[in-house]
DNA sequence: CAGTGGTCTAGACCACGGT
DNA sequence: CCGTGGTCTAGACCACTGG
């Protein structure tokens, strides 16, 4: 039952012909699949090609692999939805809308207790607190509230915020940073509903990042967006 | 300058240095690295292992690859958060919660105007229309509204969705299909706030999923959570 | 046209983990 | 123990694309 044809097969068609073996329950749910020598074998090609196409195809939770045990079905397999977090000013140039942005407040503080213990910062220290406010066709779009640890990124100090927003200045400058990220739903309170032409009450979508690079706490930041906004994906 | 050890290099050795040498501006932005030959060369080590280490860190967006120009740093990663999407009852089981389900309403209706737009159904259609409930540790967690395109999946009107929610049905009966998501901030009404056992007028993060298998809708949802309820992720 | 990444191969050794 | 996946290798050919 070889599956053959006048091309060599790659990897891609090996993952093809697995995924649709799975979706028409030649192998359903809980299955234990051939191992890799015998597709190969099946499949006339080398062990590296299915292998390839069966690490593919478990990195996206559709099988699981385990040593010795062999390859399974996996009966629920966890889909992962990816977000492209960007620039604001990139998403909303990206909906071919003028961007502006204004910086409202800028303040050197002492870092709050919560925020320390958020970022893990045992020592106090001193955060550079900026209010800023993206506007897409001159609506609000984003209110952002962020914290920088100046310990960490000392030139924060001299950089001039009312012409470069925070987020793409620290991009340029910490490149490759890990970080935490977390949507909630908040109740805009007076402020935010003005910030963002809204009434207090409203509900509004946040993502807050948690920033690190090297293990150091970077940046915290809040970005709470106009009513109605939906981030969107798919999969 | 090779990197030698006792031990033989690996792709993930190949991976961190490459990280390394990336984040310590060794190769700056924009730079154009050595090619695989070159690094395998300089590494000891097979152009294969090189070349999964630098496909890798492509596929995450550190670097962009283009045959005959060559590899170069990404100077604007655009970082993919990725969120795993899993059925609400391994979510409360992960939280070492227990996790109980309660069928609320069942009703075949006519497909609704919005709804058939959102997913695409020209012609007028029936649908199963569903209210479920998830509770983790007796408490409200999630509140499902979902809708079930009949003709797509005949057999949902035999299936008992009082014993099993219809997410993990659907999930075994019609794997691997594609979604849209959406995530948004709503205001709970009388009775959203019932359900979840809030207030009216609180703040409740909501996701939406819309399903298609091979081309035709399966399904619409509308998962609504309890108030203060963070989706997290890291990068 | 020539250099780069993209992929395949056949073989090898290793690490894990059921039996 | 020993079968399975995990990985590496050395070599090869191919596909794309910049000059």
């Amino acid at each position: 039952m070889t599956i053959s044809g006048t091309k060599r097969l790659g990897f891609q068609d090996v993952r093809r012909e697995v995924v649709a073996r799975i979706q028409a329950q030649v192998w359903p749910s809980n299955t234990l699949l051939p191992s890799e020598v015998e597709l190969a074998r099946e499949f006339g090609c080398a062990r590296a090609t299915v292998n390839r196409a069966l690490r593919e195809l478990a990195d996206e939770g559709l099988i699981d692999r385990k040593r010795k045990r062999g390859t399974m079905v996996n009966p629920t397999p966890a889909r992962m939805a990816k977000f492209e977090i960007e620039v604001v000013r990139k998403t909303i140039e990206g909906m071919n809308a003028d961007y502006r942005y204004s910086l409202v407040q800028r303040q050197l503080i002492d870092t709050p207790e919560w925020l320390r213990g958020r970022i893990g910062l045992d020592q106090p220290s001193k955060s550079l607190h900026l209010l800023c406010m993206h506007y897409a066709n001159s609506l609000p779009f984003q209110f952002e509230e962020r914290w920088i640890v100046v310990d960490t990124v000392p030139s924060a100090l001299d950089a001039d915020f009312s012409a470069v927003g925070p987020n793409e200045w620290l991009i340029a400058e910490m490149p490759f940073s890990n970080a935490e990220i977390s949507f909630t739903a908040v109740t805009a309170d007076a402020a935010l509903a003005d910030f963002l032409g809204t009434e207090p009450g409203a509900s509004l979508f946040r993502m807050e990042r948690a920033t690190w690079f090297q293990g150091n706490p970077v940046t915290f930041v809040r970005m709470t967006f106009h009513a109605g906004y939906r981030m969107n994906t798919r999969y």
